[in-house]
DNA sequence: GATGAATGAGATTTCATTCAT
DNA sequence: TATGAATGAAATCTCATTCAT
């Protein structure tokens, strides 16, 4: 809304995404995004004030995005328990079908301090686990709660990118929601 | 085993702990180092081929350290489940007390492809999880343990540096030895 | 003279003499000009070859403007006296008045080589200061002359905009009419 | 005091101040001065922070070194008569033997804001003034009286250099302090 | 061992100008 | 005439590494 569509700037944020994720902020140059975008140096300029701006940008779509994501999968549960279900699955689903936008994250907020003014989709999950911490439901705290969740997941996901896990992504899935959900209700 | 303790080397390599944890690799300079240090730009060569050469070793040196430390901590246990509360005690401990040299390992394992010839703290603690595993007394797979195990304990130490856990150290050691020793039968 | 009128290239050049006399030639982006004009920078380029051939075409307007005003003044005068009276006036005139265009002036000449072929107001005030001369009614050179009506004229016009005289400016070009034609007859 | 001579730093110096002299501030680069230097642009950087604390230094220099000849000039003369032309005499051998400092300091004041914690040498002038229009020896104000001063002695300057002043120096200096010394009553 | 000036490669950014639409 | 994306050249600045002393 208000924004033009530019298929040139979309090109920009895909190919940015792609290469921050894969090989670091600092490590990605300019030069390598327009090389894989298609133009010269100049012309990302026209897009985007700064190499920044395009990072920040894309901090802001994909929270926004997972944040989305997470409160439909909780809106969606019945019981508790389904609730957390659905969340981890769908955090799960996140990692692994957008595993350059989680990586991204997880990139982004340990060298970067971020920025106050963003909401996390961690707060989404904190809000649910401290809802569930009120009515007695949760065998620890929340905060606790919450870094077994994001950390576990993390993990998870950087073993199956290294290959390290001989498992079905079905059973990979079902697995880890059974064992996080047993450890925290 | 050969090498001649040198202060100067050792001072190196504090400093530059202390400036890739904080700031990250390319964002600490040669210059910064040698600033810290007291010394020149020149002068570092002396005792380093390349700045590449002062990470790969500060890898190496935490590394070893760490492993020393679950090794020790597995061996002095008596049960499994004593085994598995000294290991993640010692964990614990080299995260809150050794935050530098952990929060590099996490930068480094993010950033860095780790090099295969380099085995890693995750590979001690993965076996003594295959041994749990092998006699039944795992609830799920080694490596998803793992990743609990890991992924929790790094998601503590980073809320915990950002001040989001408002909980004593000696409680939330316990808490979350807790929650993660119900990962055994 | 075979030149259509556009009102779209007066308000270039409007726009361009603001922005080049506050900021400076290379301080000036043909992109805040389009801008400014509510134009887009391509735009620029149906009317004007160049950034240069829109300051060449404003030094042109502009030396045209003040030398058919310092004419017109000399022109004006019955004594000698009354035409230097007159002069000087003129030139104040044109310098609070026009602050932009004079400013303009002052710059160009400082920064950039004028080019032989472009006949400057200076050339009209000595032509007038060597008739003086050779009458015998002036105390010094014609050139050194001329040096002290427009260096001192250029001052008073910077001393004024940075808001270091504390005159009327009715009071201002009296006393400085009175000052120079003291000095020089 | 306390700052090491550098050979390099001094040749920096001068080179850029010819250049900026020469060719204006944007206009040279420091790729120019650096070639001129005989080094590399980055060493540059190992002796300023910026291209704009070359600039700064230079005016620093340049500003001080002027003053303390202006100064000089005035405390040598016994009479204000003296005074006044000691200044002149001294100001114009600045203008016609440091003519690249000369210009630098015109240039400076004209497309930069000069920073208000710098002295000029403009006030060390109008201070000797001001004590001139308290006695009553002054026809005009002492603004006025500052504007002639300087405004002729760098319109001379500029005519100077342009070739158009078919005078000797000695002559010309002389021509000058007789026309301003009517500034006196 | 140490200094610190210098190199050289490269990064980000700017901007006059061109060009397809 | 106008748009605005794109080019391409250049400018400022950074920094790991080398080297003469």
């Amino acid at each position: 809304m208000g924004e033009k569509r530019s298929e040139t700037k979309d090109k920009i944020l895909e190919v940015s995404l792609k290469l921050f994720s894969k090989r670091g902020f600092r490590e990605t140059t300019i030069k390598d995004i327009a090389r894989e975008v298609g133009i010269t140096e100049g012309a990302i300029y026209r897009h985007f004030k700064s190499k920044d701006e395009i990072i920040t940008e894309l901090l802001k779509r994909i929270t926004r995005e997972l944040k989305e994501k997470l409160i439909e999968s909780i809106e969606r549960g019945d019981s508790d328990k389904e609730r957390l279900e659905l969340l981890l699955e769908s955090l799960m689903n996140y990692a692994f079908q957008r595993s350059e936008s989680f990586r991204f994250l997880n990139l982004y907020h340990l060298l970067k301090d971020t920025k106050p003014e963003v909401e996390l989709p961690g707060e989404i999950i904190l809000k649910f686990l401290n809802s569930l911490y009120l009515k007695g439901k949760l065998k620890t705290y929340p905060e606790i709660a919450l870094a077994v969740i994001t950390g576990t997941i993390e993990r998870i996901f950087i073993f199956r990118e290294k290959k390290l896990l001989p498992y079905k992504d079905k059973e990979l899935k079902e697995e880890v929601k059974k064992v996080i959900i047993g450890l925290l209700i």
